[in-house]
DNA sequence: GAGAGCATGTAAGAGGTTACATGATTCC
DNA sequence: GGAATCATGTAACCTCTTACATGCTCTC
């Protein structure tokens, strides 16, 4: 599980709370290829402590509450290193909107156009948001940490101009088919 | 819930069974899109017909296991155009190996690039395998239906290879970075 | 006085996967 | 005799999301 060893992977890094790791971690370097819901950062904290990979040890504090601050073992060194080496077998990415061009033979051309044209002013959102984080280009990184993160970046950048561009190209097409059925009907 | 309105939009083509639906439909035609489980598949048909999206009815064999007909209802058909009609957000894409890259500066370069490679070849297999596929170039369809389908098989093109290329140049970019370290650290 | 920040949690549910159970027939 | 096909299901589990609860302090 990829949370888990996020989790470590930051642990690694430095000891921390369940807190810090959600809005210092996860809601910053993260969040656009794992983002992680906090409920679930506690839940698996709890499990990696079961599981021997982290220990955890309350900080008391008078004027705020307690902190509850875990710190990676050797054993989640050795789990994190293991994961990390791992060839790990390809996700499936499962999109709603190709079932609904699936199947789309059942609405009218215009609101199928209309969909993925939605679906195309999201995805440019979402492009332009990775596009707003301020990472060095990879010919400019300085060191090896800095150029992984900024790869994670790049694939965002690749994967959803492809997708884009897939989007204008599906709508071309649907229009094109539609004008060629038109001119049939016509003779 | 896009299980369910896939499942609409076969049933919407013809009455069917579980059996069917997973064999002849969601193995096929959807499989490299959305691959749908036997169980949930017969869990989902249990929900749409108390839904009232569908109704069943046992039509009794002699020599094999009775099989359990769906059919899909008018409130059915309401239901799915509506879907099918709506803006849908785009999921999330979790991709493990953007972990692993994020926190591979505790592993070797070369165990990274090995993680890399092996990445490479599985998303080469996979696109391979759309390749097979056997459905008309866009310019060469001869009716909606079968344009639809095509153009979510060229998303899996067009994504996969943009994937590959992506990992071409993060495994150049590590080895670039490995070689101007090096020679930093000769001086 | 209201809201944001700090900090940890419970409960319930949706969606998906894996393993297992049953039992007849047909093909090699 | 063994495997594949037909056909439906149960039980348990994993991951992730949503809604809700608590309670103190600091700032506007």
């Amino acid at each position: 599980m990829s949370l888990s060893h996020a989790i470590l992977g930051f642990l690694r890094q430095q000891p921390q709370t369940g807190y810090t790791l959600k809005n210092e971690h996860f809601d910053k370097s993260v969040a656009y290829f794992w983002p992680a819901d906090q409920t679930q950062i506690y839940k698996t904290l709890d499990k990696l402590v079961e599981q021997g990979f982290a220990t955890s040890e309350i900080e008391f504090q008078s004027d705020r509450p307690n902190r509850k601050v875990y710190t990676i073992t050797k054993q989640g060194k050795v789990e994190l290193e293991r994961w990390l080496s791992e060839a790990i077998e390809p996700p499936m990415y499962r999109d709603p909107l190709l079932v609904q061009l699936f199947f789309s033979d059942f609405i009218d051309r215009e609101t199928m156009i209309a969909v993925l044209m939605s679906a195309k002013a999201k995805h440019e959102e979402c492009l332009a948001a990775l596009k707003a984080i301020d990472i060095p280009a990879v010919s400019k990184c300085s060191d090896y940490e800095q150029l992984a993160g900024r790869l994670t970046l790049e694939l965002g950048f690749k994967s959803k101009q492809a997708y884009i561009d897939w989007l204008d190209e599906a709508i071309e097409a649907i229009k094109a088919m539609e004008k060629k059925s038109k001119r049939a009907a016509k003779r």
